[in-house]
DNA sequence: GCCAACGTTGGC
DNA sequence: GCCAACGTTGGC
């Protein structure tokens, strides 16, 4: 099993929508390095649903992968913003994965927060200027995070 | 293959 | 809203 982090922006799709929804397809990835990683998902990974972009960055929960990776249909729509006219039908570009709500952090963990804890040093997440949407966390980030989080690991 | 220009991301 | 950092594009 591996873990992950996903970035939304709280203004577009928050984990309250997420929560709301249910499921949801994590559609929209646009950058061949996350969409290698949305490629490795398998179903029951866990994820931290993080905040961009917002007054407050940092993780507001956890999600569940519920389908691993499968064509995004956005591309090939060309009233859509994320359409590729030079996507092959038969050989998608770009790919998504479906998602759904596990549980919110009781308040969300903010990323100086994140940023002190020593398991977080290395990621790509608190990196200056780092844009990667999708990105893998290790065990022990999840755990710490989840732990600075004030959640147990173990009733997920 | 290089690299400047451009559009986008995301913290502040 | 600003601007630094980044990925992509396209001229050469």
């Amino acid at each position: 099993m591996s873990h992950w982090l996903l970035k939304s922006e709280p203004d577009v799709f928050g984990y309250p929508d997420l929560e709301r929804v249910g499921r949801e397809p994590w559609n929209g990835v646009r950058n061949y390095q996350a969409r290698n990683f949305l490629r490795q998902m398998a179903v029951g990974d866990p994820c931290l649903f993080y905040h961009s972009r917002s007054k407050t960055p940092g993780i507001a929960g956890v999600a569940r992968v519920t389908r691993a990776a499968y064509p995004d249909d956005l591309q090939f729509d060309p009233a859509n913003a994320y359409f590729d006219a030079t996507s092959d039908p038969q050989q998608p570009r770009w790919s998504m994965v479906e998602v759904q709500a596990v549980r919110a952090f009781p308040e969300v963990l903010t990323l100086e927060a994140v940023r002190a804890l020593p398991q977080w040093g290395t990621s790509p997440l608190t990196r200056k200027g780092s844009r990667l949407s999708v990105l893998p966390v290790t065990a022990e980030q999840f755990g710490a995070a989840l732990t600075a989080a004030g959640l147990d690991a173990n009733s997920l």
